[in-house]
DNA sequence: CTGAAAGCGCTTACAG
DNA sequence: CTGAAAGCGCTTACAG
């Protein structure tokens, strides 16, 4: 591989007026830049990260940390996060963090080791609450940081306001004249690696409140995110003597898996059952499912323009200060799976 | 942070004896080794990866590259890979590379450029058909290389037989007595950028015609590998008067838009129609697939340890040279979407 | 605008 | 078993 010797050799040029020209940091002659590049390019030169990052401190890799990646929600993220980077000219470095109980010496490692070597210049935590120890280890890395899914992140972070989404799915139930809501969300035991679900958990219930139709006991089910996990969730729902007349599930998936319930004990989704989801899944259509869209793409790709305004690219947008929690549009799309209650 | 020095001046050794102690590399005596690791524990001393990458042209770092992240397949074999990655203390970077048509510009980026940053030590390229030129361009990096999903790939791959996967799903249901199978496989569009597609549609129609039962004209539908497309072509399929007894679709999100396209129509599943898969998708049991499940995950991990054992680490699996195409393991799981048929 | 030179923080022959 | 020192390939004040 060809060295930046090499290239200023060629171009009779010192590596420092090289450096320059490829960094674009510093003033350049016009005809030595030219010079430059032809040489760069007739040796097929590209820098070598390991040395321009130890020289300059900047590695310009960023660091992402997932839960899964086998959730239509964290790939979708993610997408957005590295077709924003790549256009950058970032790469990405992944880790997929397990849950605190599942492995916790690994967890561990990527905190105390994997990002700690100064191998990335900036993190994007989707999705995972953090302990006070994580977060501890976070703000020590000394790099712009930005968590999608808080707000009650202590980190800097872009979220929907998650119980105005709920709400939202709620009071669409309601204003269809629904009473008889239950609500599809997160079993307790993931709680503490998750803090989104139990706010649109809240936000389900203080919408009924608001109405004054406080939720019944045994209406909420709790699954595993899954399609799968939402469809037996559905099954005790509907198996109920009082079911209720519509269900509002914290995610898409579960909601599917709600309407594939429905049909399988021959109810008619919407006629028997209304079902609302959350996220925006590009399997909506194909189910016609009713569902509050939260455009994770443009989440993961504003996660990254913020990382990347921070360190001094791209148009900062104003309205993602790393210094504060933006919030994040969403939006409801109806579709064929809600309608009023037919009794 | 502190640095090596840091390090040694705590210990009273020099910085090659912090360094062969963290590394293990080079003989360290008992007493000193301890006294370095107790330094180094108390200083919260981790190695800077590019001063480590630059001294030793060792990044501890293995570069993935996948055409999506939004199939199951996809998400799979990438969790299998980190998760083998991060075991053996290496990162992993992401590479999102589009197909030639969509972002040609940045797809060439990828391989002139990204790639050729010495950032990583070994690259696993998944399910994407390479050009010749990108082919040169990869193996220039100088860097062990292994694809998924070969063997036609003119990289050292790891991949199951799929010509054989076919044979086995077409097989299954030769035996139960289908004569009139169809066939949903990928658009011809997408040749380019996916081998493996035509391999299965391949073995499909070697297997029909060993048993004499040529494969029907608009016995083949393309789509797109997605739940919604695999629907769409079902009910091509189905709309048609001699409609086929059974369809084996090159994926299992196609078999099971199959499914539901099939009872949206009013057939049931198997009665009326037998279904079979190929991957082995979380789903498939959710909704009674048969299919020929190819153990995703497992080929991720084989892939990195494939790459990590050229990399000097690990028990090198001997069946995995990366000098050869190594076989990955399928079997066929018989669910309830396969049956005799009825006419 | 350009170059000489120091320095980034490690690793690794080499010598002892 | 250990240390002194060169060197990995860049970047960046600094001086001119």
């Amino acid at each position: 591989m060809a060295t930046i010797d090499d290239v200023a050799r060629h171009a009779n040029v010192s590596t420092a007026t090289v450096s320059r020209t490829l960094s674009g940091r510093g003033p350049v002659a016009d005809a030595t830049r030219e010079r430059v590049l032809a040489a760069a390019d007739a040796l097929g030169y590209v820098v070598s990260s390991s040395a321009s990052s130890l020289a300059s401190g900047r590695t310009r890799n960023i660091g992402v940390l997932v839960p899964h990646l086998d959730q239509w929600f964290f790939s979708e993220v993610l997408t957005g996060i590295t077709a924003s980077l790549q256009a950058a000219d970032y790469d990405t470095a992944l880790y997929v963090i397990s849950a605190h109980a599942a492995d916790p010496a690994a967890r561990r490692r990527v905190f105390e080791q994997s990002l700690r070597r100064q191998r990335i210049d900036g993190l994007v935590v989707v999705s995972i609450a953090l302990d006070a120890r994580e977060i501890a280890q976070v703000r020590a890395l000394g790099i712009p940081v930005i968590a999608i899914g808080g707000p009650d992140s202590a980190l800097p972070s872009l979220s929907v306001d998650n119980v105005a989404v709920a709400r939202m799915a709620t009071a669409h139930l309601l204003a269809l004249g629904h009473r008889d809501i239950a609500h599809i969300g997160l079993s307790p035991q993931f709680e503490g690696d998750f803090h989104i679900p139990s706010r649109r958990r809240k936000g389900f219930e203080a919408q009924m409140a608001d109405a004054e139709y406080p939720v019944g006991p045994g209406l909420f089910e709790p699954a595993d995110y899954t399609m799968e996990g939402g469809a037996r969730a559905a099954h005790r729902l509907l198996a109920r003597t009082d079911r209720p007349t519509a269900i509002f599930a914290a995610s898409d998936e579960m909601a599917i898996g709600a309407i594939l319930a429905a049909r399988e004990r021959g109810l008619r989704v919407p006629e028997d059952l209304s079902i609302v989801g959350v996220d925006g899944h590009e399997l909506g259509e194909f189910f016609s499912l009713t569902t509050v869209d939260q455009f994770p793409l443009r989440q993961g790709q504003r996660a990254a323009a913020a990382i990347l305004a921070e360190l001094g690219h791209a148009p900062a947008p104003a309205t993602t200060p790393l210094d504060t929690h933006g919030e994040m549009p969403f939006e409801l799309v109806v579709r064929g799976s809600t309608t009023s209650p037919s009794r």
